[in-house]
DNA sequence: AATGGGACCTGCGCGC
DNA sequence: TGCGCGCAGGTCCCAT
């Protein structure tokens, strides 16, 4: 699924090969996709403007677009970016640069959303929004559990707390960390929390260096897979054996996600 | 505040 | 081969 590392490396990627570019043309094979106001209004909107920057906001894509406009771009479970030329079976909108470049914003569940705002306009999603764990001290990220009672495992995945970290990563970070999914959070010692700390970090800078996890649809917008898959630890292996001490990998569902972990070195 | 369920969607793997 | 079913998951919304 697109969680921090994807979005960061789509983030990067379409930096480099849309800013400063100008949108000529949109269409919407699939306008279902596009949130908050109709298709053609949409096209009206951004057609013939320069996009000045691309920038992340936990897993959401913010495309920053002359006329103090951006554009949010939420890929959720099953979406990805393209820039090609050629035609692409899930593509939702599509968007034609001046370089020809064809953006395609692509999605076989059709879950994921494009919403334009005004500069000043308020985007309740992101004013919800915790903190990025990329800019976060050990210090402070441990400072974010005081008076938290829930399950360890949604509350590392709720955007509200953290933002970025979806149910690949909190299954690994959890791992690595040698800590129970279902561990109420306000249980967890300084020690195991900086052990957690140190473990995410160390998965989402390593994630980013490897253009992500393609487990399911994510591609980078070159169509090339993320290469952290052959890293994954836990996640989608149960039944298998543990790397670290050799038990069977078990699968659970925990805040109805399914949840993998090792009996014997998660305490 | 936390938890559980349903809704949105479609591809896939399963059992029969 | 083919059908129906349940699962996968990010986010929102509602109920408890």
């Amino acid at each position: 699924m697109p969680e921090l590392p994807e979005v960061e490396t789509i983030k990067n990627q379409l930096k480099h090969r849309i800013a400063g570019r100008r949108i000529l043309r949109v269409r919407a094979p699939d306008p279902r996709v596009i949130k908050g106001c109709t298709f053609s209004e949409f096209r009206t909107r951004i057609e013939g403007l320069l996009v000045r920057n691309v920038s992340r906001r936990g897993k959401a894509l913010l495309v920053a677009l002359d006329g103090a406009q951006f554009l949010l771009m939420h890929l959720r479970i099953s979406g990805w970016v393209e820039v090609s030329r050629g035609e692409e079976k899930y593509t939702r909108v599509q968007m034609e640069m001046e370089d020809g470049g064809i953006l395609h914003f692509c999605d076989t569940r059709a879950l994921g959303e494009l919403r334009l705002f005004r500069r000043g306009q308020p985007v309740p999603f992101l004013a919800k929004m915790g903190p990025d764990p990329l800019a976060l001290s050990a210090r402070e990220f441990c400072g974010l559990f005081a008076g938290r009672k829930g399950r360890i495992k949604p509350l590392l995945m709720n955007q509200r707390f953290l933002a970025g970290v979806g149910n690949i990563y909190a299954q690994e970070a959890l791992f690595c960390a040698k800590v129970h999914p279902a561990r109420p959070a306000d249980d967890l010692s300084g020690r195991e929390l900086k052990r957690l700390y140190r473990c995410l970090l160390k998965l989402l800078r390593h994630a980013i260096t490897c253009r992500g996890t393609s487990v399911d649809t994510f591609r980078q917008i070159s169509g090339e897979k993320g290469r952290y898959v052959c890293f994954l630890k836990v996640y989608r292996r149960q039944g298998k054996e543990c790397p670290r001490c050799g038990a069977r990998i078990r699968q659970t569902r925990i805040g109805a996600r399914g949840t993998a972990f090792c009996p014997r070195c998660q305490q």
